[in-house]
Order: C-alpha cells, then structure tokens, then sequence
DNA sequence: TCATAATACCGGA
DNA sequence: TCCGGTATTATGA
C-alpha cells in the first residue's frame, strides 16, 4: 500500500501543491491543486515552502524521490547548485555538463520539483527563457530573491 | 530586428 | 529505431 497525499500551501502567487509519497517529496506543482489526492498539513515540506514564500528559508531542502535520466539527474544536481538570488543562463549550466543549452532547457521542463529544484533560477542569455507552470510563477519567484531584470 | 541552422535529448509510434 | 518537438543560441543580411 502506497500513500500518495499532497500538502497545499497558500502563497502570495497562488496555491504551492507538494505531492508526497512515503515521506518523500515526488511532485511539486505551482498554482495547481491536484483533484484526486487527499489533502493534509505534511511537515516539515509545509513548513519549509511556507517559509520560503515568505523570504525567510533560502535552502529547500527536504527528502525527496527523483527519477530521471541519467542526462536529467546530472543537469537537476547542477542546477540545484545555483545559490539563492542568482541566476545562470541555459547556455552557463550547457557548458558545465556538456551539452547544449536546447537540451538544458528540456531538462528543466522535465523538471518535477520547482522550487527543489530551482529551475526558475536558469535564464534565457537575453530574456527570461520560459517556464512551464507560467511565466508569472519564474518572475514571482526571482522578484521574492531579490533578482532585478 | 528576423530567419535559419546547429544542437542534445526525450517520448511516442 | 525513426521522427517531431523543445523553457536555446550564434550567425548573417
């Protein structure tokens, strides 16, 4: 028996959805509330995305299931590197993992935890690039780190 | 500015 | 396998 629940936290922008299986974090979705998982307060994730849409937590850190490619698990774990309040460019983190910055952007359309994984922290060389739950969501979230474009 | 090619990879058929 | 589709970028007119 497999326990599947989401925590929903109420932010600034909008409903934050973490779908946690086991203990572990799988999923998290922006502005979406999944209909078909049953809700409930999970600590610490509630906790923890809560604070940082408050501007308090700069480190998400909190256990997590990830399955990806081979390619995809080592672009996520670099992209995780990137500091809160900085940005890289698609063509930047292309360049550390060697591969093209067409394919990094794949990687984090591909990605299934936001904010874990910061992907909203990778940017296009000139403009912001694009972003999968909505643009709002990548400019709600540089603006609370500080990050001026 | 605008079109176009190069590029590395994923996912469906 | 093959093929179309990317959350890109560099280049040329």
């Amino acid at each position: 028996m497999v326990i599947i629940v989401q925590t929903v936290v109420d932010t600034f922008a909008g409903p934050v959805s973490v779908l946690i299986d086991e203990g572990r974090a799988v999923k998290i979705s922006l502005g979406q509330v999944f209909e078909d998982v049953p809700t409930a307060l999970v600590e610490p994730f509630y906790g923890i995305v809560k604070s940082y849409f408050e501007g308090r937590t700069k480190i998400i850190d909190f256990p997590v299931k990830i399955e990806g490619t081979e390619f995809l698990n080592k672009v996520w774990q670099e992209v995780r590197k990137i500091p809160y309040g900085s940005v890289r460019t698609y063509g930047q983190v292309a360049k550390i993992v060697g591969t093209s910055p067409r394919a990094v952007g794949l990687a984090m359309r591909l990605n299934p935890l936001p904010l874990y994984i910061p992907c909203h922290r990778v940017i296009a060389k000139s403009g912001l690039g694009g972003f999968g739950p909505g643009l709002e969501w990548k400019r709600f979230l540089l603006e609370l780190e500080g990050v001026l474009l």
